[in-house]
DNA sequence: TACACATATCGATAATTGTCGATATTTGCA
DNA sequence: TGCAAATATCGACAATTATCGATATGTGTA
């Protein structure tokens, strides 16, 4: 990891619900309800469901989402007509392993 | 550490001369020439070299050394006139854990 | 005490980010 | 095929951050 990567990391990470959409993917079960297509966490949240947990609209929601993984920090997975979002936990290790 | 120390830090992560900076500090001799008053590392680097390697202001240097310090990334320890940064790697280590 | 050097603070302005509502696009289903 | 739900994009404006030069404050020394 570069400094250039780095930066754009603490840059989606410097936001207190971006942040805690961080949080809330690291136990999807405890933080969401199941959802209506699929019956497992494996692919992560449907944005919808972040959305609503969030308070915020939805159009800022999908920008952050969208900024989030392309930084890397996310990954999505497309059900259908539903994006799914789970943390990328590789690049969470390298960019913890990069601050020490 | 909570949401809000979290993001903090992330924020002073988010600039590159910031990122550079906690670089920088991680090996101080082979970053910084010695200092002329103290012959060791152990509280860090003066900031002047901070400001002399960073090709910023010296105001803005010292803007970003305080907040950085505000937010625990940074320990200061003052030497007559002059005052040394170092890392605070307790709180670093706790910020990387956090994200995991 | 007065000067010189190190650092901090102030005030300004440019640049970036946050956030929204409106609208466009995609996709499944009646 | 056409509507409805999910998501993405656009355009706007407010809020925050970046960054500077000027100046103030602190501190050691001639």
């Amino acid at each position: 990891m570069d400094v250039k990567e780095a930066v754009e990391i603490s840059k989606c990470l410097s936001n207190k619900t971006r942040m805690q959409i961080m949080e809330w993917l690291r136990e999807p079960e405890k933080n969401f309800p199941p959802h209506v297509s699929i019956d497992h966490f494996d692919d992560g949240v449907c944005a919808t469901y972040i959305f609503e947990k969030s308070r915020l609209s939805q159009s800022t929601i999908s920008n952050y989402l969208t900024s989030m993984e392309k930084c890397g920090l996310l990954v999505m997975t497309r059900h259908g007509k539903w994006s799914y979002f789970k943390r990328n936990e590789a690049i969470i290790t390298e960019f913890a392993k990069y601050l020490l």
